[in-house]
DNA sequence: TTGTACGCGTTATCAT
DNA sequence: ATGATAACGCGTACAA
C-alpha cells in the first residue's frame, strides 16, 4: 500500500502543484502559498519544514496562475524592437538596474520587425499585470491614433513619435538637432560633396530625422541636396550593422557622384563604410572622412576612430526610469526630455583636401 | 438607464474580459473563444461579427488565463546568458526561423548572469508549458546533477557541459581542437611569444576549453606555457566586448613580459586589443599579430579584418532545432553534435619578425 | 451551431 | 497561526 501511495507521487510527473505539496506537509494550501510568498502570518518553523518539501520535491510554481489571481505585480516592461542594434543594451542595462532600485521587476521582451509594437505591449501588460512599459526603437510616427489604446504610463526612449504630442513622454536626444550638428561640422571642415547612409527611404522615425537635420544643414550653407549622395537602407534586407554600412558604401562607391565625406548615420555603419572605402584604396580620414552616429564602443575602439555624436545613454535610461514611475507613482503628466548629443571628434574625419574621391 | 448600462461598460477600463465579450455579442463566451482561436464548429458570420466587436472593444484575452488552461503550447524556449554577446544574435535569428517552419512558437527570454539557467528553464517550461528548451551562454560545467532536474528534451548550443556525458544533448565546435588549431597556426608563423587573454581564471566554460586547446598546442610544440602572458577577465567586470579586449590589452603591454602575438579569445575581444596595440604605437601584424575567435562580422569590418576561427553559426542554429525537434517528435536520443570551426586567415597575423615588443 | 458549467493552479478573504 | 473556499479569465466537454 504504502509503496503504490509512493508510486503514485512518483509518478506523477506531470505537473505538481501546491496542493501536492500541502498534502505532502498536512497542512492546507494557503500556509504552502504563506511559506512561498514572504507572509508574516505563519510559524518559522512549518515554513521552513514547507520550504524544505518544495526544495526536494522540485516544485516550481506556475507563474500563469499567479498572474492571473494577482491584481499588480509591481512590474513594468522594456519592449526592444530591433535588437541587434547594440546601444540599446546599455539602455537596458540601466534600465534594469533602475527597477531594482524601486523594487519593481522588469520584463524584457523583444518585438519582432513586422509585429506591431502596441499589439505587444497590451498583451504583456494584461498578461503580467504591468503598470508601465518603455519603448525602445520602432516606429512611432504612424501610432498616433494608436497610441491611444495604451491605457497605462509609458515612455519613448530613444525613439521619435511624429505625433510631436507633448502629451507622449519621450526622452531622448534631439536627432533632428544632433544630425544638424555633425553635418555643419563636416561642412565646417570644408567638405562640400557629403554623402550619407540613412534609413530606409520610408523610416518615419529617428533615421528620417537624422537626415531632415543633414539636409537642413546643407540648406543653410548654400549647398544643394543631391539625392544621389543619399544611400537608403533596403526594405527587409539592412539595418544598423557592419555589414549593412559596408555593402551600401560599396553602392556609393559604385555611383557616378563623388564625395569628401561620409555621414553613417550610427557608428556600426560606419565601422562598415570604413572598411569599403578602404577596400577600395581610399584612405580615411586623408581620401575621405567618416562620420557616425550614436557613440557606441564599436566607434571607439575602432581605426581609425569615429567622430560621431554621443548619445547620453545612461543619462537617457535613469530619466526613462524616472519619469515612468513618476508617471505611474506620483500620476505626473507625460512630457518631453530632451538630452543634449555630444559631438566626439575622433581621428576619422578631417579637413578636406577637395581632393575627389 | 440605457446610459447607465453604458457608462457602466465604459468605466470598466479595469479589464474587459471574454465575457463582457460574449455580452455585447448576445452569444456565449464558448462561441467567442471559438471565432478568436479559428475553431471549426462556427457559424462564419456570427465570427465576423464577434471579431470586429472584438477589434473595436480593444478586448485583449489574457495569456495567463490561457496558459492556465492550456495542456501543450507547441512551444520551445531559447534560454540566453550573456545577451550583448552578438555570437548569439545570429543563432537566435535561425533558431526563430527554424521553430516557425516546423510551426512551433518560440520564447526568447534572457538570464541575468546571476540566475540559474536550470531554475529560469523549469519556470518558463511550467509558464508556459513548453516541449523542450535551448540553451545558449552559461557555465554548464556544475550542472551535473543540476540538468537532471530538467524533465524535457533540451540542448546545450554553443555551450560546453563539464560532463561529458553522451546524454547531454548539444551542437557546437569543438572548441578545444579549434583553439589548438589556431594556437598552432600562430606557432607555425614562427611566434614563440604568444600571449592570451581568455575568461576568468575561474571559468569552466568554453574559456577553458579554449585556455586548454592553447596550452596543449605549445606543450606540443615545446614552448613552455608562461603565465604571465595570460590575461585573465575579471569578475563582475570584464565579458567578451570591445572595452574588455581594450583594458587587458593593456594590462598585457604593462607587463613585463614581451609577446610577438596576442591570441584574443573573442573577435569582439581583438578588435578592443588592436586598437590598444595601436595606441602603444605597435602595429598589427607587422609588430605583433593578432587572432580572434567566431568569425563573427566585428572582425570581418575592422581593419585590419581579424583572423578568426570561424563558427558555422547557421548550421550550428539549424541542427540545434533539428536536434531538438527530433528528441520532442521522435522521442530521439539525445547526442553530441560538433561541427568543425573554419580558421579565416585575414590580415591580423603574419609571419613572426622577432621583433619584441 | 451554440450555450452552460467546470476546472486549470494560484492568491486572498474569510472563518476558526 | 491555520484551513476552507471563492475568485482570477479562459478553454472545452457536454448538453441543447
Amino acid at each position: 500500500m504504502k509503496l503504490n501511495v509512493q508510486e503514485k507521487d512518483d509518478n506523477k510527473l506531470s505537473t505538481i502543484t501546491i496542493k501536492d505539496i500541502a498534502k505532502k506537509c498536512h497542512v492546507g494550501v494557503s500556509t504552502v502559498s504563506r511559506a512561498m510568498n514572504d507572509h508574516p502570518d505563519i510559524n518559522p518553523e512549518t515554513k521552513k519544514k514547507i520550504l524544505k518539501v518544495i526544495e526536494k520535491s522540485g516544485y516550481v510554481p506556475d507563474n500563469s496562475a499567479r498572474n492571473l489571481k494577482r491584481i499588480d505585480a509591481r512590474a513594468v516592461a522594456v519592449l526592444i524592437k530591433g535588437i541587434g542594434n547594440t546601444f540599446f543594451n546599455q539602455l537596458v542595462e540601466v534600465l534594469e538596474q533602475e527597477c531594482q532600485k524601486e523594487r519593481y521587476s522588469c520584463v524584457i521582451q523583444r518585438v519582432e520587425e513586422d509585429e506591431n509594437e502596441i499589439d505587444v505591449a497590451l498583451q504583456v501588460a494584461r498578461e503580467k499585470k504591468l503598470r508601465g512599459v518603455v519603448f525602445l526603437g520602432g516606429n512611432f510616427s504612424h501610432s498616433g491614433e494608436e497610441l491611444g489604446r495604451l491605457k497605462f504610463p509609458y515612455v519613448l526612449s530613444t525613439v521619435y513619435s511624429g505625433e510631436d504630442n507633448k502629451r507622449i513622454a519621450s526622452v531622448s536626444v534631439d536627432d533632428y538637432k544632433e544630425s544638424y550638428k555633425m553635418t555643419e561640422y563636416l561642412l565646417g571642415l570644408g567638405h562640400k560633396k557629403i554623402a550619407i547612409i540613412t534609413a530606409r527611404r520610408e523610416d518615419e522615425s529617428i533615421g528620417k530625422l537624422r537626415l531632415l537635420g543633414y539636409q537642413k544643414a546643407l540648406f543653410d550653407h548654400g549647398i544643394p541636396f543631391d539625392e544621389e549622395l543619399v544611400c537608403y537602407m533596403k526594405m527587409n534586407v539592412d539595418r544598423y550593422s557592419y555589414r549593412s554600412g559596408y555593402k551600401l558604401t560599396k553602392e556609393l562607391l559604385s555611383g557616378k557622384k563623388t564625395f569628401t565625406a561620409l555621414y553613417a548615420t550610427s557608428d556600426t555603419l560606419a565601422v562598415g563604410a570604413i572598411r569599403a572605402l578602404w577596400e577600395a584604396g581610399i584612405h580615411v580620414p586623408d581620401d575621405c572622412s567618416v562620420a557616425g552616429f550614436d557613440g557606441m564602443d564599436a566607434g571607439k575602439y575602432s581605426i581609425p576612430g569615429i567622430t560621431t555624436i554621443r548619445q547620453p545613454a545612461k543619462e537617457i535610461a535613469r530619466a526613462t526610469a524616472d519619469l515612468l514611475f513618476s508617471m505611474i507613482d506620483k500620476k505626473e503628466e507625460p512630457k518631453r526630455v530632451i538630452f543634449e548629443g555630444e559631438l566626439i571628434v575622433r581621428e576619422s574625419t578631417g579637413i578636406s583636401r577637395i581632393k575627389i574621391v
